[in-house]
DNA sequence: TATGAATGAGGCTTCATTCAT
DNA sequence: GATGAATGAAGCCTCATTCAT
C-alpha cells in the first residue's frame, strides 16, 4: 500500500514535470524531489526513466483509444459519435491539463514505442468515420484525412488554451468544436469529390 | 564565403537532427559531425545551442508570418485567403518537412522565446479571420477559436504525413484543407450564435 | 562516514592542489584523482568549483579571524595580543603550509566572496591596534596602515619561507616577527605623528 | 611602427586585464579585444600567452629589480636607502597600479620563470641589508629575514589600498613605511640577539 | 601583414543508474 | 524495502593556437 502510494506520487509528479518542461528536460532527481521520494525508489518501480516516461505516455494514450472506442460502441450516428469524443477529450484537458498536455508534448518521442496492434484514439476516430462514410452518413472521405482534421480542431484549441490564447474551460466549447469537426469533414469530403476545388482565385483583386 | 557555407550546413544539419529527435534530443557533436564541421565552429555563429535552436525556430516562425501577412494582402476575400493560407503551408510542408517538423516539434520549447510585439502566423490567420466577421463574410466568431480550428486541421494533417498515415504531397490535398478550415469556422460560428447547442443526435443531417 | 571520508579527502586534495598551482591552474579532475574518487562525486559535496575554493578559503579564513578574536579576549596587552597573534599565524604554517598558502594565493579571487559583515583576520588585528592606542600603549596610528604592515610582516616571511628563501620553522621566528610588527607599528605611528617627515638622512640615527 | 603601436596596446591590455582577473581569468581573445586587434597578431610578438604573461612580468619584475639596485648605488646610508626604495615602490604603485597588481597576483605563477643569476628587487634589497649590518649602521639580523618584512609591509599596504582598506596616495604613505620597515628590521635584529624573547605572558590575566 | 574562422583538446557540470548500508 | 552516495559517460562550452585568405 504505502509503494502503491508512491508509485502515484512519483507518476503524478513526473506527468506534472514532463508536461512542463519535456522529457528531456526534467531529470530523475527532479521527479523524485517533487515526489518526495528517494531517486533509488524510482527504480523499484521502473527499470528507467524512459520506460517510466513511455509506460505514463502509453497508458494514457491507450486508455483514452479505449474510452473513444467506447464512446463508439454506446452511440449510434456519427455526429453523436464524434460529439461525445470531442466532449470527451475536452473533459480530459479539463480534468487534467497536465496529463494532457504531456500526451501532446511527449507524442513526437513515444508514439514509435507503441506496439504494432495496439488501438489508439486515432483508430477509433478513423474507424467511426469509415462507419458514417458506409452508413451514408457522410459524404466519401479518407478516414484519416477526415481524422486529421478532427483530431487537429481539438488538440490546437487545447494548445491554444495552454498558451493563454484560449481561456475558460474546454468543456464549453465542445459543442462548437463537434460542429466544426463536422463541419470539416465535409469539406474534406466535397473537395476529394469535386475534380478540381478553385479555392483561390476569386479574391477581389 | 566560407563561412556563409559553413553556417548554411550547420542550420541545415540543425533542423533535420532537430525534427527528427526533437532540440534535447540532439547533441552539439551530432550537429557538427552531421555539419561536417567541428564542435567549436558552431560558437562562431550561435552562441549556445539554445540560441541556435531559438534562432532557427524564430526565423522560420517569423517569416512564415510575414508570408501569411503578404497572402492576406494579396486577397481580398476570406476565402481567397483562407485558402492561400492553407495551401502556403501545405507547400512549405512539401519543399521542408523537416523545417516544417522542426517548427511542429520544437514549438512548445521555444514560443516562449518570442518577443513581445512579434507578428505571429497566428495573428495573421486570426487577423483573417477578424476581417471577414466584419465584413460580413463569416458568421460572427471568436477569431482565435477559429484559427485553433484552421491550423488544427493543417498542422495534424501533417503530422499525419509525418507519421505515414497520409501519403502524396499536401499540396493536393490544400482545396480540401482549405474547405475544411471554412467549414470548421461556420460549424464554431453557428455554435457560438446557437443559445445551447445539443452537438448529438441531429448533426449528420 | 563514507561520505565525510570522502569529502574531507577532497578537501584536502584540493588545498594541496590549489596551494601548488592556484585555483585556475587546476581542474576538477586533478582534484578527483588526487582525492581518489570520481568528478561528480565531487558535485555532492560542492555545487561547483567556484564554490569548493570559496568554502574552502573562507571557512579557513573565518576560522583564523575567530581564533584572532579570540586570543584578543585572552590577552590584555598590545604587545601580548600581537604577539600571540603573530604566534598563531606561525603555527598555521608550520602545521599546514598548503593550506596556508592556498589562503595567501586565493585571496585575490576570493575575498570578494565574503558578506558584508563578515568578522575577518584583519578586522581582529586592526581591533587590537585600535584598543591598544585609546589604552595608551601605542602612539595614535591609523589601524588600518598598522594592520597592513603587522599582515604584511607575517605574510611575507611566509611567502619567503615558500620560496625557500629562509628556512626552519616560522614557530622560532614567531618573537622576531612579533618585535618587528610592533617596530613597524612605532614607525608608523611616528611618521603620522611628524608633521612632514623627511624620510631620509636621518633615520639610522 | 605601427606593429610597435600594436604590440605597446596589446601589452597594456595585457596588463590591465590581468590585474583584474588574473592570468588564467583572462583569454587571448579578451586581450585582444581590450587592445583593438586580432587574436592572430597577438602571436606575431608574443610565442604563446604564457610567453605573453611571463615576458610581462619579468620585464616589470626585473626592471624593478634594476631600479632598487640604481638607488642602492646612489645612497649611502641605509635609512636613506630603505627610505628610497620604499619610495619608490610607492611611486611605481600610484603611476600604475595594474602593473602593481598584475606583479603582486602573478608572482606566485610566474616567479619560476625567472633564470639562474638573475638580479631582484628581493636581492637588492636583501643586500642593501646586508650592507648596513656589516657597516654598524644595523644590529647583525638575518638579510633575508629582514627584506621580508620590508618587502611585506609595502606590498600589503598596496594589497590594503586595492581592497579600499586605506586611500589615497601611496606617496604621502612612504615615509610612515619607511620608518616602519626599519623598526621592523630592528626588532628583527633584536630578537635575533636575545636568547628568548617573552613577547607573551605580561597580560594582565 | 593582419584577420578571424576553424580546430581539437580539455574543462565544468549533469545525470541515469547502481549498490552498499 | 528504501536511501542517497558514488560512478562514469556524455553534454555543453571555452580557449589557445593555427592557417587560409
Amino acid at each position: 500500500m504505502r509503494s502503491s502510494g508512491a508509485k502515484a506520487k512519483v507518476e503524478r509528479a513526473a506527468i506534472e514535470l514532463f508536461a512542463a518542461h519535456g522529457v528531456d528536460g526534467v531529470s530523475i532527481g527532479e521527479i523524485a524531489a517533487e515526489a518526495g521520494v528517494s531517486q533509488g525508489a524510482l527504480y523499484r518501480h521502473y527499470r528507467s526513466k524512459d520506460e517510466l516516461a513511455g509506460s505514463l505516455f502509453l497508458s494514457a494514450y491507450l486508455r483514452t483509444g479505449s474510452e473513444l472506442d467506447e464512446i463508439r460502441s454506446r452511440h449510434r450516428t456519427v455526429g453523436a459519435r464524434i460529439g461525445a469524443m470531442v466532449a470527451h477529450f475536452c473533459a480530459l484537458y479539463d480534468s487534467d491539463p497536465s496529463l494532457f498536455r504531456f500526451m501532446l508534448i511527449a507524442q513526437h518521442d513515444l508514439l514509435p514505442h507503441l506496439g504494432e496492434g495496439q488501438r489508439t484514439p486515432v483508430d477509433a476516430i478513423a474507424d467511426t468515420i469509415g462507419d458514417g462514410v458506409r452508413a451514408g452518413e457522410l459524404a466519401p472521405v479518407d478516414p484519416d484525412a477526415a481524422t486529421a482534421a478532427i483530431i487537429g480542431i481539438v488538440l490546437q484549441t487545447a494548445v491554444f488554451h495552454i498558451y493563454g490564447r484560449l481561456t475558460g474551460s474546454l468543456a464549453q466549447r465542445a459543442p462548437g468544436l463537434a460542429r466544426a469537426a463536422l463541419g470539416a469533414v465535409e469539406g474534406i469530403a466535397v473537395a476529394d469529390t469535386v475534380p478540381s476545388s478553385p479555392t483561390e482565385e476569386r479574391s477581389a483583386g
